[in-house]
DNA sequence: GCGCTATATTCTGAATACAGAAACCATATT
DNA sequence: AATATGGTTTCTGTATTCAGAATATAGCGC
């Protein structure tokens, strides 16, 4: 069977700095100090630079010529950009998918809005939810390209995701929305679902204005 | 202009690597040897290797756990994944580009069909032209992360673009398609460009069946 | 002669070393 | 006191070195 295929060090990297990018443990506008963050993580530079090199070419981290890696800054404009962007991408990706393997997906994913019902008040267990609902979706989809793009794409909304943290009046509504999407889905109206789905992000997109609300109740 | 800005060693490496791959140096299934790749280049193999992993993240090179990089092979199924794909993608810049400053491109975007029209027999110069003109129509799309993403995909498809080189009559056909998404453009109905633009990119994929063999022997 | 195993070589992945640019700091000068 | 300036230190970008896995090669047994 599959033996343990050593996965590059840079993988684990990658994740690494990218966790601490989205939690915050590396700031918006914190240049990167490599030998300590190195250290940090019990590496070398080199595969670090790997790493860093690869999340700068997905549009994570910024390089400038002579002064190193740096998380770009936190920019609401960017935000707005990104939400639709996001939503268009997957909104491809689920015209492109194969509409029987989507029937067989509709039973799975009607449980796990259930289970996102069940867990209206735990944000992140919720965001997480999501995620996974969102990632079952799109198993189906055959473009291994659209698929590698969606994934190095949704981290630059993360960043800012975690900010929001709607409350439990915007997850009801998103689950709605799922619920909506996963109808016209089992409906084999494709291009419905995928409206859907694109407004769906929209929607997220719309949460960023207003001022975070702490999640206090 | 800004000329001592001293770009980083792996951006003109990952350019280099990647006409290599394009114009068949490094052809598909190739495996890279970094020492001499490395040597050719006049380079150490610390930068290459970061331009490879860059690469890598892009798809246009494999890297394989303990084996190294490796040029993936060719595959006529991706490669009708991949037309349609970057043809979504530019229609999505298309639509969202600012209309204003669309009306202030009509004119060299007119220019350029002109010069294609004059280059017809020059497969190579053509399809320059051709991207330029595209780029040129989607200049006006303010959305960073999609041009990125747009940017890098389309080295992808190059790959099988070369192969193909339609031919004087797929030119000319090629040039009406562009002549109609201008005028889409002209009148202001983006979605008809955009509309138009896929079909442009679907087309070309169409002609890619033709005369090139499997590998099955 | 053919196949298997042991050994040598090659190559990648990672660590370390080095050179030059940028940032920092302290001192001196107006 | 504020600012310019020279020197020092830090940090990046690149080169080189090292260790271990993968592959090729030669030797050995059958």
């Amino acid at each position: 069977m599959d033996q343990t295929t050593t996965a590059p060090l840079r993988r684990d990297i990658a994740e690494q700095v990218t966790a601490r990018v989205l939690d915050g443990r590396l700031p918006a506008e914190a240049r990167i100090n490599e030998v300590r963050l190195a250290a940090e993580l019990k590496v070398s530079r080199t595969p670090l630079r790997e790493a860093l090199v690869e999340l700068t070419d997905r549009g994570l981290l910024v390089a400038e010529p002579r002064r190193g890696f740096r998380v770009p800054p936190l920019n609401l404009d960017e935000a707005r950009k990104l939400y639709p962007l996001v939503g268009e991408l997957e909104a491809l990706a689920l015209r492109w998918s194969s509409p029987q393997d989507l029937l067989g997906l509709v039973e799975p994913l009607e449980r796990q809005i259930d289970a996102m019902r069940a867990a209206l008040d735990d944000g992140r267990g919720l965001a997480d939810l999501d995620d996974r609902w969102h990632a079952l979706l799109l198993s189906a989809c055959g473009n291994a390209h659209l698929m590698r793009i969606i994934a190095q794409t949704k981290p630059l909304l993360k960043r800012y995701d975690v900010l929001y943290f709607g409350g439990p009046d915007r997850a009801r509504r998103s689950i709605d929305e799922h619920r909506d999407i996963l109808a016209a889905v089992r409906d084999g109206d494709l291009n419905q679902a995928a409206r859907r789905l694109v407004q769906n992000w929209v929607n997220g997109a719309a949460y960023l204005g207003q001022d975070r609300r702490p999640s206090g109740r």
